[in-house]
DNA sequence: CCGTCGCGTGAAAACGTTTTCAGAAAAAGA
DNA sequence: TCTTTTTCTGAAAACGTTTTCACGCGACGG
């Protein structure tokens, strides 16, 4: 527990400088051993704990890392957020976390709340702010950002190729014999909801099964948005032997609704999710799924973020898809 | 986005001293018109943000509260994140979270790197450090403990009374008619898990069903917990027709072990788990369960700290557990 | 017409560090 | 022994605010 001892009053008691107490905190000059002893001991006599706030206001630099953040109560978000986390811990940085809301005005607010901080950098999990508004802050603080898919002198980007896996998930379903296949959507104005709708497509394209719209549904990443728009589905009588969820939580609102129906899956359909979240493992069944290594990510954030405020060269290599089968999808009987 | 200006350069632009653009910005005394107008117009002239970091100093406020949580990346813990979030914004405070992963000695060492930071308060989830600490720490920093009972002068704490949710969720299953009702334990340094554990006991003896051993075995709050302690349930032969999980995340491990054997739920075995975590209402089938209010909790914590911090009173009342019965239990046929 | 009051204001001293600058002491070179 | 260098150290000036203190000034009552 850091005490209420100043700088001056370690320096005081073991008969030095302020100047001398300070170098041997920072291990910025050579100090002779006498009094280096002399200081070690008044500091642990005190109890002393530097002033991070006096700190950063002298060197500029706040040892703060904003993260901006769109639901802190979404497995995907959280997964991410425990990789910064991880990510940061030792290097002396904490983590100033606020979230958005998948609100841009809210969220360019926020970078305004966290620069006003004088955060040493900020990290943007998804969300919708536009591409160029990014660029333009990182003028003024080294981000990171993810999924986006800008890049600039002070900016990174780690994306996962949303096309590819929208394009593999609806491909392993095509290999399994099915041709109906239906697709509920994410939030239309996030891109990777609609790269995953694109890979979708090139999928059946590829496999020259015509493409639908009444097979296609929009829905909102959340478990809600999927029972619904399962319904929906449902309810428009084209039948289909596949689903494919816009990600996992979707998956799960679609699962329920087949289930309040007594259509099983994957027996009567075959059901496939976008995410890998935690808890698909566990669902009944475990869920076939593209996993994408959301954990990963976050730790590829904070080592980027690091990297960049510590001007060290950093390669960001994107983060692979992968396809994840478990239990949900079967071959067309 | 704040710029570089800073309030010297403000009073030279407006031609008055640094003293009276504080005045003004903080409304610390009154002003003439003029001098105000002049100010007010530098301000957004140079589109001056005050200095966070120098403002904390000087008054020995930072704005900030420390938030120390265990797992990031479980739900209980981050709705109580959201709540605690919203409940600060638009204070002008902002959230340091940091993760303690149920490690009393990191927890420690966590909240003093929160004091070496001079957050204005510590708002601890849940967590194993214990309560005398707790109370030692609360002496020199504003604290709100969720997940533990004690009190003082600077320390609230929130809780939820978990005997009578273990209670209730055993005596559900016994108003069902069940007799055999075996238990997957949480982890068991925390008071949480115990306390459930001292009402399934007291609901057993309440109903006159002897006590039995070889029905509880000991989880560890997780998924993969709970279907391990749901295999080794099954295997020691001991029969139940009723499983209490001593949270949600639990009750999905032993659903997917009760799948995967193909025992029905709720058909052969009865479910109740507790928390009602966001997606137990998306489990196939839904999964009935002892609702906690975590996102409540979380802004009551809010509350409560920023009610500390002003030395404004604050009523903590305690939050309401509630049984809520969805389809996973069902009477004994 | 002269003390007293209240109001608006600026100068300057904090807050707790880091860092430049220069001086003193010690070591090295001649 | 007398420079010249090298080490080590302290004084003092920052960093960008807030806040105390005191001062000038017009108004007030006597």
């Amino acid at each position: 527990m850091p005490s209420g001892a100043t700088l001056i009053e370690v320096a005081e008691a073991a008969g030095v400088s302020a100047s001398t107490v300070s170098r041997i905190l920072n291990g910025t000059a050579r100090v002779s051993a006498d009094k280096r002893k002399a200081v070690e001991k008044a500091i642990v006599d005190l109890n002393f704990t530097p002033n991070v706030l006096a700190q950063s206001l002298k060197r500029g630099q706040s040892m703060t890392i904003g993260v901006i953040t769109q639901a802190v109560d979404s497995p995907f978000f959280t997964e991410t957020l425990k990789g910064i986390e991880d990510g940061i811990t030792g290097s002396g940085f904490a983590a100033l976390i606020v979230s958005g809301h998948w609100n841009p005005d809210e969220e360019a607010e926020r970078v305004g709340l966290l620069m006003a901080r004088k955060v040493d950098g900020i990290i943007i999990v998804s969300g919708n702010i536009p591409d160029e508004q990014i660029v333009r802050f990182s003028e003024h603080v080294p981000m990171v950002a993810t999924g986006h898919g800008c890049e600039s002198d002070r900016l990174r980007a780690i994306r996962v190729d949303n096309v590819w896996g929208g394009y593999r998930a609806t491909k392993h379903l095509i290999e399994l014999g099915h041709r109906q296949i239906a697709h509920i959507a994410g939030i239309p104005t996030l891109t990777d909801a609609t790269d995953r709708l694109t890979g979708y497509k090139q999928a059946l394209e590829e496999a020259g099964i015509p493409y639908n719209d009444a097979l296609v549904v929009q829905g909102d990443f959340r478990e809600s948005g999927g029972l619904l728009c399962a319904n929906q589905l449902l309810d428009r009588g084209v039948p289909f032997t596949a689903l494919f969820a816009a990600n996992d939580q979707t998956a799960y609102g679609a699962r329920l609704a087949f289930f309040r129906r007594g259509i099983r899956v994957p027996d009567d359909i075959s059901l496939i999710g976008f995410d890998d979240l935690p808890g698909s493992p566990y669902t009944t069944p475990p869920l076939t799924t593209i996993r994408q290594p959301v954990y990963e990510i976050g730790r590829m954030a904070a080592a980027a973020m690091l990297a960049l405020i510590g001007n060290k060269p950093f390669k960001i290599e994107p983060p692979q898809l992968e396809l994840t089968i478990r239990e949900t999808t079967r071959r067309l009987r």
